[in-house]
DNA sequence: CGAGAAACTCAACACATGATGAATTCCTCT
DNA sequence: AGAGGAATTCATCATGTGTTGAGTTTCTCG
């Protein structure tokens, strides 16, 4: 039981406002929110409109139907090429270190966050989502860290790689458990770079 | 085109059924599945019904309400202190190892799969669950085991832990990514193990 | 055998949802 | 200035949901 409203009904007119505020753009924040908050089924047409100050018509005005506003909202926010070449490609000795610093960093970002958490949850209870990022995963990232790697099994290691991000991800964001959820980038990185150096590099 | 004879609607029949097979536990096992499957909101009390091959509204007879239906579909199957009993504790030199295996092997018993999936996934989406599950992971889990530890930031390393594994019933599971998806566990096992033993004991 | 409880289904309610089409207001371009 | 289109809301539809109460059939126990 969520719902506090202002006292005086803010009775909405109809017809294009005044001034130029871009809309779509408001829509699409508060749709990324809403759906990292809720997961694609539990989050209403009709909350986001409320939480951009629009009426959920808009929506499909703009957007057609849930199912394309969705993936409107969830643009993938980093580039996986950039990625690799910056971060995966490079001093071997050092990888672990850079890539968990990259993934700390990267959730400092709270849009990225925002983002990364919505793909996770919908992920979660959404079938056709998670065949989609299986998709992703595979062919944009498994198979370019893959191929930079001089170690048996090559793909197995980065999906363990990608598998211990995603698992802190929901353990500190979705779950929020204790110390870990408050833990600093600081505190985090010693632990994880080993563990993905050894991924990545073998012993 | 009034007369249904053949099987297109099986057309069920009032009243209580002859016999006695356990439907209750024939509910519970479906309610299991969809859940696990579809999360919280999605499965319906209709589709558990149907499932079950039973109206929805016997499931309320039985068991009040959904989030009735969803507690009693999923009391944890596994028993924390035995596990922190047998595997934690003991020879500190190969904990990992310990860990590892026993994870993998829980995850090859279907039923348990089928419920910790359950709680993957509805954990993932409904802030409820969620809590529950943090309020239990400190608990019954890190506590029990960061007791054990003889290292600096005994819980942090052991949530470290349970993120990974999450993570790789993400990956593994909801994902399906390959070839982590389909991968032995004599193969993950030489690969997770040294994770595990780190966090743990340190270097 | 008979009564009462248990198991079971049916029909319905109250509500929320995604979607649509018409109506209104404003902006842009000639 | 005026026309056409874009932006926006409103009312409404069809559907699916959790839940309830009443009715029917079978079991159990005296």
């Amino acid at each position: 039981m969520t719902s506090a409203e202002q006292p005086a009904s803010p009775r909405k007119k109809v017809g294009r406002r005044p001034g130029s505020a871009d809309t779509r753009l408001v829509v699409l924040e508060a749709a990324r929110a809403e759906f990292a908050a809720r997961g694609y089924e539990k989050a209403s047409m009709r909350a986001i409109g409320r939480a951009a100050g629009v009426d959920a018509a808009l929506l499909h005005h703009y957007f057609g139907t849930k199912d394309r506003l969705f993936l409107a909202a969830l643009e993938f926010p980093v580039d996986p090429q950039m990625v690799v070449e910056q971060v995966i490609a490079g001093d071997r000795a050092t990888v672990g270190e850079r890539v968990a610093g990259f993934v700390l960093g990267l959730w400092e970002q709270p849009e990225v966050l925002t983002r990364m958490l919505a793909l996770v949850r919908v992920a979660a209870t959404t079938e056709q989502v998670a065949q989609l990022m299986r998709g992703f995963v595979q062919e944009e990232l498994v198979r370019r860290v893959a191929v930079e790697l001089d170690v048996e099994r090559p793909e197995l290691r980065t999906e363990l790689m990608i598998s211990q991000i995603v698992g802190l991800a929901m353990a500190r964001y979705v779950i929020g458990v204790e110390p870990l959820a408050s833990a600093t980038r600081e505190e985090l990185l010693p632990l994880l770079a080993p563990t993905f150096q050894r991924y990545l590099t073998g012993e």
